[in-house]
RNA sequence: GGGUCGGUGGCAGAGUGGUCAAUUGCACCAGACUGUAAAUCUGGCGGCCUUGCGCCUACGAAGGUUCGAAUCCUUCCCGGCCCA
């Protein structure tokens, strides 16, 4: 009846963690979850991942490193790669492109993904499951039965469909059947609950209604936050370009990280790494007293390279943006390029990919863009010699040979 | 199946015969500013060069009308809405 006693506070401040760090909301409650994970009951929870060959960002830290929380406090992770409903495409993903993949591609991209989880928890201590187990032997009968469980009323509730009604843009009658299949996930997992980002939450609801339908049981729902720049309100994305992706290199993924607004220090402080959240008061007590961000995004930046390349990179990553855009430095590693055939100015920038077409070399030439050897060139005919130091813009440098 | 409206640059969305390579917003690039940013301001944002008020390619596709078409006509393809 009442909570087993046999949990140690350390425990129980485990289980708080997991219930509210990077977490948006919990179905059926907070409460409701916590009774059940500490009841000494082992459950089983799953991630659900489209393979679909993008990368793995920052923005996926949150559920793994929920997954990892979930393993260090006894319970079981699984990770679902949705190998087969990669095939159809979540509608939520609005920029997900609907080009087939072939098995070949799906399954590529599932050992890149396996790769890049690792980084983040212990692959060991996930049990791997793929939906085409139960996809690929199901019957079109079987199928009709479960979509006959949702209504097109509770499909059409959706804020996304909504929002595509009132703007009379198109819903593909694919777009209902995704839910469908990923709701039939939890069934088939038979699972105690599942996580996955908060814009998942519609598709995580209609698994839980699933298990309710048949197997009578409740299944918890742990929706994340998402990362999102607080004051555009958007989604961090590819095409917003400041996505950190793992397999960013350190240099690169540093600049990245410094680039976010200052109101996402805190947020990604949270949801993707495993800084204590007693630090991350402290970040919030400091900014408040007006002490510089900056500071703290550094701190930030150093701590997203060291989890996925070591402190070694990350301790050169800072010392090499603190060289290049504190003290305007030579970046240490600049791309060589060897002269060929033409050697004006233009020509070079186009050959060496410093710019996309001639006409785009002249406009930045003529923006005061480039520098050689460290002063602007505004002449598009100027010759070029091995041994310059190219610079277009703020961080594209290029030495000549 | 019938009716009707529409398909424009990465996206959104103007433009309804010439001055349209196409208003504007977002995104993007550069410059200024700065504490790295953000915000702001300025400029740019199809390609090519002999840089001209030049040439080529582009407004779903293919044809046609016209001195001239994103704009008009025909057919086709795709989509929304309404009716059945």
């Amino acid at each position: 009846m009442l909570v087993n006693m046999a949990f140690t506070d350390e425990e129980e401040k485990k289980i708080d963690e997991l219930l509210s760090r990077g977490i948006e909301r919990v179905y059926p409650s907070k409460e409701e979850a916590k009774k059940i994970l500490l009841s000494g009951k082992k459950i089983r929870v799953y991630l659900g991942i489209d393979p679909t060959g993008k990368e793995i960002h920052i923005g996926h830290s949150v559920v793994l490193l929920f997954l990892k929380r979930l393993y260090e406090a006894g319970h079981i992770p699984i990770v679902l790669m949705g190998d087969f409903t990669a095939r159809i495409g979540d509608p939520t993903d609005k920029d997900a492109a609907r080009k087939q993949l072939t098995a070949e591609q799906v399954r590529k991209n599932m050992a890149t993904y396996w790769d890049q989880i690792s980084k983040i928890l212990d692959t060991d201590k996930v049990e791997k499951r793929h939906n085409a187990e139960w996809y690929e032997k199901m019957d079109l009968d079987n199928f009709i039965r479960l979509a006959s469980e949702e209504t097109v009323q509770q499909m059409l509730a959706r804020d996304m469909f909504q929002k595509r009604m009132k703007n009379k843009k198109p819903i593909g009658v694919h777009e209902f059947l995704y839910p469908i299949m990923q709701g039939y996930d939890s069934v088939a997992l038979d699972v105690d609950g599942e996580v996955g980002g908060k814009d998942q939450t519609f598709n995580m609801l209609v698994g839980r209604d699933f298990l309710k339908n048949h197997k009578k049981r409740e299944k918890l729902v742990f929706a994340t936050k998402l990362l999102e720049d607080p004051v555009s309100g958007k989604k961090m994305s590819k095409t917003e370009g400041n996505l950190v992706s793992f397999n960013d290199l350190p240099n690169e993924m540093f600049g990245k990280v410094m680039s976010f607004p200052d109101e996402m220090i805190l947020a990604i402080f949270e949801c993707a790494t495993e800084v204590p959240m007693e630090h991350i008061q402290e970040i919030k007590k400091g900014m408040n007293e007006g002490e510089n961000p900056k500071d703290y995004k550094l701190e930030l930046a150093a701590e997203l390279v060291r989890m996925y390349h070591g402190e070694k990179e990350a301790k050169k990553a800072r010392e090499e943006f603190e060289r290049v855009f504190s003290q305007k430095k030579l970046p240490e590693d600049i791309g060589e390029y060897k002269l060929k055939g033409n050697t004006d100015l233009v020509d070079v920038m186009v050959d060496s990919g410093l710019a996309k077409s001639k006409s785009e070399a002249k406009r930045l030439i003529g923006q005061g863009a480039v520098a050689i050897n460290g002063s602007v060139e505004k002449k598009w005919d100027r010759e070029i010699n091995p041994g310059d130091v190219m610079k277009v813009g703020v961080r594209r440098y290029i030495r000549i040979s």
